[in-house]
DNA sequence: AAAATACATTGACAATCTTCTATGTTTTTT
DNA sequence: AAAAAACATAGAAGATTGTCAATGTATTTT
């Protein structure tokens, strides 16, 4: 993984609201009704933000009727961890000498 | 650490050239005028990133006679690295059972 | 089949971010 | 003391983001 690209998850991990709802989501998986009822926002506006952090591929949807239901994707977010652990960590052989 | 500070970190890191400057800085401590070779872009522009960096407490400033040194914040980078890790694993009696 | 429910999409606007040029400040060199 | 080097700050312009109202789509209920 690029810089470019890590930059991107990071970009839909920094906002306040989406952070709770992945916190909330990886209680469990969740339908976009219930987490409506959590925030002070318009259904377009959560609808919006379950688009972006799907199509970061943070969290995976699943169908039943006409109920959408989110879960954390774990495979994912443990990946960006170690990834930026490892940018992040002091080190020698780096990236920067190439 | 609540959802809004966290998201700020995560603002800095939403972008690929601060990603890379922290990847290089973790290689060892570096002054501002060696990191600007690095980078396609103004004296300013880079100055600027670094106040962002700083400011969110991912790097560390040390200056020495007209130079001014950066190293990454390893004590942060892991916090942070570990709150993350935490609020996106599943779990049971999360923050949104209360 | 009509109505209701659950969610997505579109278009618009205000707020924020990124980068630039111009200029200021501090330290060292000459 | 003047010049140079290293970096910061201010102001401006274009790009991106977040949120809304309005509307569309798919599924279930009546």
């Amino acid at each position: 993984m690029n810089y470019t690209e890590l930059s991107k998850t990071f970009k839909i991990l920094s906002n306040p609201k989406r952070l709770e709802i992945l916190d909330i989501i990886s209680c469990g998986e969740i339908c976009a009704c219930e987490l409506q009822k959590r925030f002070n926002c318009t259904q377009p506006t959560l609808s919006y933000d379950m688009k972006l952090l799907k199509d970061a591929n943070l969290i995976i949807e699943r169908k039943e009727g006409r109920s959408h239901y989110y879960m954390i994707n774990e495979d994912y977010t443990k990946e960006i961890t170690a990834i930026f652990s490892k940018l992040s960590k002091e080190k020698q052989n780096c990236c920067c000498h190439r």
